[in-house]
DNA sequence: AATATTCTTAAAAAATCCTTAAATATTTAC
DNA sequence: GTAAATATTTAAGGATTTTTTAAGAATATT
């Protein structure tokens, strides 16, 4: 699966070789000018953070700080200087690597792929993503737009499965013999309630989007 | 407390440098001239291996293979190799991190600085921290809010196996596992009386905050 | 051996979740 | 367009799980 890195950069050039760059070699990038920008533009769905440190405003310390709290992802720095205080204090601030401009091309994918690596080995192969939505199967928690979901066992594990097979329709029978564990009599209604819930929780983090469909007669689906 | 590091390095006018630039830093240092003999060198009172890759004999990758099979501490590879590709590999190997030769001494005493900082916050802190919540793993002891919180043993092992993990939550099987050794019969109350006995505890220092979490049907966790 | 501490068990109370049922709304079929 | 079938929502009762309390068993300490 395509992994998506946020590009914090302000001068405009190096940002869009960077960016075209990465996309040339299978990444999603998200580019930001400035450190607050990019402290905004951070989100669930970035999975790497390339921050270029010598930005107006606010201090680099700070936006590393600033984005390991919103969402904790490998960071690696790139910088002009040679300043090597400064990168100390930036390990111990919570950056993984950092390479100085100017860089070469190679070695920087290299850096990525490595961080990458390391990073999904250990968690993400446990979490299910689906839009803004972020299922942890180890610990049963959700977030869904970074705000944490309040879901009871049942209510995991049916949107466990739906967002497991997204855009497929799951067949009453499925969902029950997958969440319940026994075959629904015709007139059963628990799984409506189930989903009408889940549906308003989803709202709370989602006003806008409209995540579970229902297919008349047969079951449900998350929109594709 | 000083630490060492093993320096393997079949060139001995940049062995006899590093040694001395280590040593001026506060390091003891031992001193291998090949790769064969920098694995027999290797044992526990090493902290971090220099280790030069150009060597001759054994390959490089498998000289960090013997070395990580033997005691895992951090390796910085000194290279002269552009090659990225040796690079990638390497990463994957386990190197945790490299120099092109001719280094800058500061930024390698940076990169060191930094890899046994990371080695020590994760292997040799014996202490967790969870909000104003310290926990003692040397001696058993626990404070709240600098108040000395009087914990038994499965009390603290709990509450540890707890902060160890904050926000995630852990289930009443891992629980059982790790606290008390052996499977919970489904009826089993042991763990819910030790959680109420530990917010009663709690309380006691924090009374405005719920630590402990309970997630229904599952098990616990400390709030985010 | 006596005492103190901790752990486990048991039972009642409280909290949460699940299911049912009924009323309303929507879609499909005729 | 109307009737039938299916879905949604709400509220309440029932079922399950958790919390708390207390007492007895197990373990450790003096």
């Amino acid at each position: 699966m395509s992994k998506t890195i946020l590009i914090i950069e302000d001068d405009t050039e190096i940002s869009n070789m960077l960016s075209l760059l990465l996309r040339h070699n299978g990444y999603q990038t998200v580019c930001a000018y400035s450190g607050t920008e990019g402290v905004l533009a951070h989100g669930s769905t970035i999975d790497l953070i390339l921050l270029d440190l010598m930005l107006p405003g606010k201090s680099g310390e700070e936006i590393v700080d600033d984005l390991k709290s919103k969402h904790n992802v490998p960071i690696i720095v790139t910088s002009a200087i040679h300043d090597v205080g400064k990168k100390v204090d930036l390990f111990s601030l919570g950056v993984d690597d950092y390479v100085t401009k100017p860089f070469d091309n190679d070695e920087l994918l290299a850096r990525i792929a490595a961080r990458l690596r390391m990073s999904t080995d250990t968690v993400a192969s446990q979490t299910i993503k689906y839009k803004a939505l972020i299922l942890n199967k180890n610990d049963f928690t959700a977030t869904c737009n970074d705000m944490p979901l309040d879901l009871s066992k049942r209510e995991f594990m049916l949107l466990e499965l739906l967002a497991a097979n997204p855009g497929r329709t799951c067949t009453k029978s499925l969902i029950y013999d997958t969440v319940w564990d026994y075959e629904n009599s015709a007139d059963d209604n628990t799984l409506n309630v189930h989903i009408s819930k889940l549906r308003k929780k989803l709202k709370e983090c989602c006003p806008d989007e409209e995540y579970i469909e229902t297919v008349w007669g047969i079951g449900y689906r998350l929109k594709k």
